[in-house]
DNA sequence: TGACACATGTAACGTGTTACATGATTCG
DNA sequence: CGAATCATGTAACACGTTACATGTGTCA
């Protein structure tokens, strides 16, 4: 797992992009980078107060109505060096993430066992029409193949979308060899 | 991250397939399945002995040499049926993995970050060599495509080759694509 | 006899998930 | 006025890594 807390930085560059409250910081991790890592609310706001105790970011007050008082942080000087410091660092090369669904497959020994076809079609299933979700996105967003703002989305993007297209092609090639 | 504790179940399926000690059961981590899970010999002990406290295993000693006296492992029935269950359930489809490097492309904006070509380089040589690695085991392993015995094996090792290219093959086309 | 692999455990810490807890705003 | 969403926090627990700790067997 993640040893470096990760989390931080992860924080940090969204809010170098746009100042955000907590709130929209949690809803980041459901879209766009949502492929790649995730954090709940729960783990987002403790590490915002200790990232500003630390003076890498700052909230201004947001009054909505009466009462409400959002907290919209934004990234410090010091803030921005530690972001640039970590993308210049060297990177740990991903290796390959917990996939518990291909253990129960290396478990059944057989190709003519029964359980086979159904569980590689409920698998099929859901991974195609994560792809089909994931290109009509990218349809969405780069219309023109336009990417040359916004470089980075795109290349998470396709790199969603070639993870899951090679997923399904496992799949498919598993299947076919069912006896 | 993992929410029902998955490990007990492939250790369960392991054993399933042999008797082990601890000590094999970690070397197993790293070796065929590490592909996709790792553990430590320090969460695979006390996992052993909660199983063997809940009937699922139990260990015979074996001693080699004067004093040395390993533990083997091997599944009760008790132990053969949830691993049955586990197998037969649904399982949630994975979602992506986590992984740094596509998050730092995310941050850098710009196809003409100076940082970019170097930061891809570095990774492609790593995964281009991990690549080549899981194929020259393919070929070591089933080098007459004889996978009908050893059907899991073959599937994690191809999900684990096709994973690899479509990595590569993704950081070579973002490399196309340096302004 | 020294280095390295075999072998088994525990402790401390950090990260991540789920649940608990509370309240405001907006829109139908 | 009720439901959904916005908004922010804490607590308990599960999972995973790193470090600590100890000792044996084998081979050069």
């Amino acid at each position: 797992m993640a040893k470096r807390n990760i989390l931080q930085f992860i924080i940090l560059g969204l809010l170098n992009q746009q100042a955000r409250t907590g709130y929209e910081l949690t809803k980041a991790f459901d879209s766009d980078i949502g492929e790649f890592w995730s954090a709940q609310h729960s783990q987002i706001y403790p590490q915002l107060q200790r990232l500003e105790a630390d003076g890498q970011i700052i909230h201004s007050d947001e009054v909505s109505g009466e009462k409400l008082n959002r907290k919209r942080y934004a990234v410090t000087s010091a803030g921005q060096a530690a972001l640039n410091d970590w993308l210049a660092a060297d990177t740990e090369p991903t290796i390959g993430g917990r996939d518990e669904f291909a253990l129960k497959l290396y478990f059944i020994k057989s190709p003519s066992d029964p359980r086979l076809q159904r569980m590689l079609a409920e698998q099929q299933a859901f991974h195609t029409q994560k792809c089909a979700h994931l290109q009509a996105q990218m349809a969405a967003k780069f219309p023109e193949r336009q990417h040359a703002d916004d470089f980075g989305h795109y290349l998470v993007l396709d790199h969603a979308i070639r993870r899951e297209t090679a997923y399904v092609q496992w799949l498919q090639s598993a299947s076919e060899q069912l006896a």
